[in-house]
DNA sequence: TCCTAAGCGAGACGGTACGTCTTGTCTTCCA
DNA sequence: TGGAAGACAAGACGTACCGTCTCGCTTAGGA
């Protein structure tokens, strides 16, 4: 089976490609790397890139993908017991810290904001779906929609703010940072114990 | 007194400049705009472009300072009787609510998210400074930079939550959701009444 | 033997380059002519253009050093007895009867002169050292440099009278007229038969 | 009588934009001087100065048409006696010496070869009518616009060259020099003595 | 073992936007 | 009222990337 080995030449011309493409924005910021040093950097040529992306994004976004892949094996193994939301939140803030360079790399200022923006995207479907399923819980009046925006980009702006500001907390702290803030406002307008 | 007429001409010729990239914005998103396409809509030269602003993001960013300004004269005509916080974010909501088309033009994806940065950056200092001058009554513990970047940051989600689902909620409304959502959190970590 | 190949693409794109000026100069006068102009008659893109000429005036000088390089071959074949200095002339004037249309495009006002004085200088050099090649023979107290330049001059003045003025003359009448021109004075100055 | 203030200022502007141009050309050659540099050189407005000429080329050629007036007055003062034609070129030997600067600035590569065009075309129309005068006399078959054509540019050849090679030679030697050249040949096609 | 199709590097190419530069026109003020 | 100051529209320039393409080389699987 010809494809099998094809199937490894092309994985790994994929991946030359994408960690070229980290290396570069962790260098120079994502706006400043070029299709052309992405392919000197992985050796690469011009046609085959576009054999496999469609642009730049759509390698970072790629990138963006696996690491999510990546953060829901994480999830799925380590959060046996994820009774509660946070525990989510927690699984995240532990990958970003195994993750730290990727994920410096695929958000803030460097990122140009498209990766994590992408994975944001997703984040805010699950939790909207999630708070849908209990929709009559929720005290009457408030959009969940905004909710849900809400939970996330307060999750984001978190995690940014410990990415950009090398802090050494740990994801413990980190997820209790977070559960101070959000948690409290979030209850009163959709209590968990009623 | 040539120099003022001289500077009434130049004016002119920055808000058709300002005018034109709003409106193409609106159209077609910041990133698909050209400084041509604002040329040939604001009926200017290029070089007198480039004499004014450096490139599309200084003539953007140009447009922010501009609204920044504006806003700083509402909050201060407006909240003479700004004792709380909420009276800020309250006044904003009110001047998004007066420039709806602009502000969607400068944030979210439309505007290449760099407008709102900028709004945002200057918020961000604000709120930091306004706490660190409280600083003896934070809690322990609690890093007071990533309270300002929180927030700011769900200031700033719940704002573009309203503008891009160009919902019919009143920006009292509005700051009553952000309030709710946010009051909790902040006054556990930074009792206002100690 | 790709580079063969990829060679017969350049070529091909060069003398596209090299003919749609030709055509442009005839058509307005090289002053006239801008780059893009060129790229639209040669369906040539603009980077592709840069990569081969620096500017404008480059592309016209290889024109010109084609016809050079044109003009050397049919020298070398026509002037197996180019005994007299006056073959050189003749099989230029015929050379110049065959390509009117090139050398017109490339001479006088319509070619800015540019290329023509670039050929100018090849014969002068040409000239220059066939005199110093035989400096004893020359009537002391004239300078070489001079016979050589007016020797150039004084064709390429007659040259340029007969592409400018179309007059129906045939190239061996024109190099006669030169003949009769130059040559009684140059002779008394430099006697041929000492 | 205003007037005759306001013309002596008019001169006074025309002639500061004149010599800040020549200085200019023979301080980096005509075609690298801009017309922003001549207004700052002459200490004149942009729009005085296009009061006054129509381009730098038409600021040029006042300035050769200046020139060629004042060889015109030295010409009638010095040459009472110009029964012969090389009285002629030698005053204007004698006049490029005088004004070498001047020649130099206007003439080959520096000048852009433009001003001194000018001049050639008047002495060209000056031999050719004088040429015609004759007719009887010429030679038959031999073009008298290509007599004059050639004589003329011979002439302009010498002269360059000596501009370009600032010999030490006289302007008697010069006009030898052309004279030797140019003589035999001609009164051969045109045999003055007839 | 050879053969053949796919993956690939190399790089020419058309296209488009950029920021710079110069031109000639125009407007406004000042002496 | 003429000239200085300089804003302006126009548009060419040379540069930088992009995404498409053509071309052979390499290479590994099935014949």
């Amino acid at each position: 089976m010809g494809k099998k080995i094809a199937d490894r030449r092309v994985r790994r011309t994929r991946e030359f490609l994408q960690s070229a493409l980290v290396a570069l924005i962790v260098e120079r910021g994502y706006d400043a790397v070029t299709v052309q040093d992405v392919l000197d950097r992985a050796n690469v040529g011009r046609s085959t890139f576009y054999a496999h992306f469609r642009d730049k994004e759509d390698l970072l976004l790629s990138g963006a993908e696996k690491l999510w892949k990546q953060f829901e094996e994480h999830f799925a193994s380590a959060a046996v017991t994820n009774e509660t939301p946070w525990m989510l939140s927690l699984a995240m803030f532990e990958h970003a810290a195994e993750q730290r360079a990727l994920y410096r790399a695929l958000s803030g200022k460097q990122g140009g904001n498209i990766a994590l923006q992408h994975i944001q995207k997703k984040l805010y479907v699950s939790v909207r779906d999630h708070l849908k399923a209990q929709a009559p819980k929720r005290k009457k009046g408030f959009p969940p929609d905004l909710l849900a925006h809400y939970i996330i980009s307060s999750f984001i702006a978190v995690l940014t703010w410990w990415l950009d500001n090398d802090a050494s907390y740990t994801p413990a702290q980190m997820n209790e940072f977070y559960r101070q803030l959000v948690q409290p406002g979030v209850e009163q307008i959709f209590p968990v114990h009623a």
